[in-house]
DNA sequence: TTTAATGCGGACCAACTTAGTCCTGTTTAA
DNA sequence: TTAAACAGGACTAAGTTGGTCCGCATTAAA
């Protein structure tokens, strides 16, 4: 588990398929067509993408879906953000510093809080370090994530 | 988004409680009670614990639980994963090397799957170097994981 | 030997979330 | 004027989650 929703995932895709055509607009049924994914999700995800600003919108005839940015300026937190809300694996980190007031119970007790700052942050960082352009390139291993260290841009820099 | 479920939120303030401890076993009640987590939740997660082999449970009079090593041994993505399968981000690369053929429909024209292992792996990698142990520690800034990193790299921003 | 404390295993349910569908607008190029 | 396309919802079916409850097995201690 800890898994991303299924329409995030679509997000990723339906947003790499778009970037490989620079600049170029796309319909949703393009879309749909070319990566498989059922029209109907298609035009719900593009739409959240749209509403966060990840994506511009042309209405009418010959309207279309296109990139609101260059993909190498669209970092994958962005993305993920925009369709699922904060990257946090707890409750309590999700809301900046102040979890609204009694929103976890167990706020007077738990040990565990201070932690879980961080360790959200790491994850941040990671999926930061990472741009819509990356995912577009076609080697996997394109960046030095766990090789133990050939750049200084290493994710999370938790080597101790 | 990207939460944990509320279980392994529960397991991992069950756990530091138990870690405290150093050795000595608890009841189940007794944890609820210290953690304010209701009885019954924390009865299931325990089992759940214990049949990761995290917890060792004497049962009968007396009886309890306790780490069935000491909590510097015990990763966070073991606990994790005991409570909710594997971590990974996306479907396809949660069962090892091979998904279930045809899990995901999308699988020939999926262009970004290999970026996702190296994701996952990033994220495993981060949780990895925590330990129970860790997460016991009342200062929450210990191990170096943001800070030898003051690059401009940082993104994760969402939430100021 | 009896008793009470404790974990074990599972069934069960209500509430919520998710993915997916569908419909009625509005906009706009041709 | 028309048809293509997005906008913004309402709606539904299926699945997941958190939580409760029960009877059983085990064991220390009285």
């Amino acid at each position: 588990m800890l898994r991303m929703s299924k329409m995030t995932d679509y997000g990723i895709v339906l947003l790499t398929e778009l970037a490989r055509g620079e600049g170029e607009t796309r319909t949703a049924r393009e879309l749909a067509e070319r990566t498989r994914v059922p029209l109907p999700s298609v035009s719900k995800v593009l739409k959240g993408l749209q509403g966060a600003g990840l994506l511009v919108s042309h209405r009418g005839a010959s309207g279309g879906y296109g990139l609101a940015r260059p993909a190498r300026e669209i970092p994958l937190t962005e993305i993920i953000t925009a369709l699922e809300g904060p990257v946090s694996l707890t409750e309590c980190g999700a809301h900046g510093a102040h979890p609204p007031a009694g929103s976890c119970e167990l706020e007077r007790v738990c040990q565990v809080r201070g932690h879980w700052r961080v360790i959200n942050r790491t994850i941040q960082d990671a999926l930061g370090r990472l741009s819509l352009a990356d995912l577009c390139a076609p080697v996997p291993r394109l960046i030095g994530l766990n090789t133990p260290n050939p750049n200084p841009a290493t994710v999370g820099g938790v080597h101790s």
